[in-house]
DNA sequence: TGATATTGTATAGCCTGCTATGCAATCGCA
DNA sequence: TGCGATTGCATAGCAGGCTATACAATATCA
């Protein structure tokens, strides 16, 4: 059995993904954020207050990784879990005023690091790959 | 500053790494076997006895993050690491019986999980897919 | 209404990444 | 030849994935 890891979708899914997050990491370091926080502030910019529950349908990931991912980010002040009255269980995840603030920079920031990653594809290609991933996303998650 | 993430070449990336790993993880479970410890099987059927710094090298990941993921496979079996007379700061890292066993099963999964994650496109489609994401790790890689 | 099922979170434990350190062995050159 | 630079690994500590559990709050329905 042959198999060229350098043309292994997989083998390459994870390189590419390791070299991104590698570069998100450097360009938020100095904003005192982390990948996975971004993801989640991105979901919160839009539409403060969501629950933990909402936010990990939204990103799939699974509940564990989320609830460690905001206990993070309430370590770090990012966000506020409030209480609420009409469920006990729950407690909507709101946005502390330093994560408003840095939304401008972490955005330009993944901005420039999809540019920098896509800057050896065209127009077409880099549409194309996308259009790509997006399908191969779909089709794993439907099974 | 608009950022989709369902548009975001960064986004996509991790989430369908993810998703393969998840799918690899499943196939590989009756094998014992863990995503990354086949990525190093996968250099030792080539060639057995490399040092773990030609691991490293080969697989582009950090110095640390192979030596913890050897010595998980020395844990389970899967290699020994053989004192080098000629260089004491190196050990070679040797298959077991266990490791050249499995190799005909996993590199089935493997090659089963690649085809599952692409059976949404066709040929020519696959195969502009992994030429775009070969691109987008060198590009990255070159800086 | 009360028992059961479902839902929302938290926590423990593991894998795979990373950075930062530290140390021993080897190399290279003045 | 000897000493400083380089090389090869190990370890600590953290982020962010995952599965498996546990538990309280809410919902459902006989």
């Amino acid at each position: 059995m042959e198999f060229a890891k350098t043309h292994s979708a997989g083998f390459l899914a994870n390189h590419m993904a390791r070299l991104f997050a590698a570069g998100l990491q450097q360009r938020f370091k100095e904003l005192d954020l982390a990948p996975a926080q971004f993801m989640v502030l991105l979901e919160l910019w839009e539409e403060d207050g969501l629950t933990q529950a909402v936010l990990t349908d939204r990103l799939d990931v699974e509940q564990a990784t989320m609830a460690n991912t905001l206990s993070r980010m309430q370590r770090d002040g990012l966000i506020d879990r409030i209480a609420n009255p009409k469920d006990k269980r729950t407690r909507g995840i709101k946005l502390t005023p330093k994560a408003r603030e840095v939304r401008q920079k972490a955005l330009a920031a993944a901005a420039t690091q999809n540019a920098e990653a896509l800057k050896g594809l065209n127009e077409q290609e880099a549409e194309t790959l996308i259009a790509l991933m997006q399908k191969v996303i779909l089709t794993l998650k439907r099974r």
